[in-house]
DNA sequence: TGACAATGAATGAACGTTCATTCATTGTCC
DNA sequence: GGACAATGAATGAACGTTCATTCATTGTCA
């Protein structure tokens, strides 16, 4: 029945994350069982218990990954040629997937969670300061930056920034279901490019979009 | 022991929700149990099923009365001399409590539960469009935001500042729990300034704070 | 006023259900 | 056959909810 072999340790770990994170988004952390975990992912409940310690272990990993997920977007962030494209690969991120508002309403779940379990807020703290750091560090090196709007430093616009793009996905979970990923990025991008004209666009220049 | 006379049903209704939102923000919706509950309350299990038909009808209370205050922050920030004022109204109201932090806790859980259940949504979305109109409004009649920064229509505004006061309040999750509603307070308010210096002070005019 | 009846707020043990977790068993590959 | 992957029925704790019961308060009649 099962595909033997070829579903090495480390892809049955994948497999049964990918399936808590639709169960997740879809009932939370807490109400989604490991049951529905285990029938999303097609293999039987036992088995998760093969690979993770307990259901904490598997919330547990999958703020990990989503750790090592943010670590990536900030990283293309970083390579993208203007201060522009970063933003919009920062705003835009959760917005690609082929699951569309699923990572939204992870996230927000992973805050909620966060407010009240200290092992999971330091990690989404230690995420939130990494991906800071970085975008401060976008901002100062960046030449669009220098007239930094009435003479924020860039760590300051970046706490602006973060909170935008916080606020804007607590915003898309409230979007009806039916919402493609498409019109979420649409979305998205418009708030972005407002946001980048407010901050960063010099005196005179021509409004974008 | 009990008040005998004091406590009307609707004194009841109130106790109870608020044992209800310190059990929902310090363990969840779905993980705070009506035991919980009753415990905060100081009442027993049974009595909660007086005044409320079930453990949503619970969490259904809670979010109506949410709208109720926001509705009265709305008009508090209206009622302000300055649009400053009113967004600092609009930006602190969850850290004047005697709780802090409860506040942020409960309001990121309820955009959790919006997530997946459509009723909560619904209401959650109704009262954020109640509340950026009254915002949209509140600029659009407002002196100081006549020159409102690159052309940005007051509705536009109202979305950003909505967005940065979401984002803001997402953050506050994250602080630890020994930090004051004072310092919360402080914290909210320079973000505010930033803002609002950005969105709305005049070229040349002096910074604040 | 005093005796008694009626009320309904409040209790908490008990019920049925759901859930996370375990483990004896089965299936698969070398 | 041996080692390990995988199953899913079984377990017990915890949950939401119910309801028989208690008892302070109020109303009624002499």
């Amino acid at each position: 029945m099962a595909q033997p072999q070829i579903d090495s340790s480390l892809d049955r770990r994948t497999q049964i994350l990918d399936a808590a994170l639709v169960c997740f988004a879809k009932r939370g952390f807490h109400q989604a069982s490991m049951h529905d975990i285990s029938a999303e992912a097609g293999i039987s409940v036992g088995l998760i218990y093969r690979y993770f310690e307990n259901k904490d272990a598997v919330i547990s990993a999958m703020a990990d990954r989503h750790k090592r997920e943010i670590h990536e977007v900030l990283k293309r962030a970083q390579q993208a040629p203007t201060l522009l494209e970063s933003l919009e690969i920062l705003f835009t991120a959760h917005c690609c997937e082929d699951a569309p508002q699923v990572v939204s309403a992870f996230v927000v779940d992973l805050y909620a969670e966060a407010s009240r379990n200290p092992r999971v807020a330091d990690l989404v703290r230690d995420v939130l300061q990494t991906a800071m750091d970085g975008v401060t560090d976008l901002i100062a090196r960046s030449p669009e930056a220098e007239s930094a709007a009435y003479g924020l430093k860039p760590y300051e616009l970046a706490e602006l920034i973060f909170a935008v793009s916080r606020g804007m996905l607590m915003r898309d979970v409230l979007q009806p279901q039916e919402m493609t990923a498409a019109e979420r990025r649409t979305r998205q991008l418009e708030v972005t490019r407002r946001l980048w004209g407010l901050l960063f666009r010099k005196e005179g220049e021509p409004a974008y979009a």
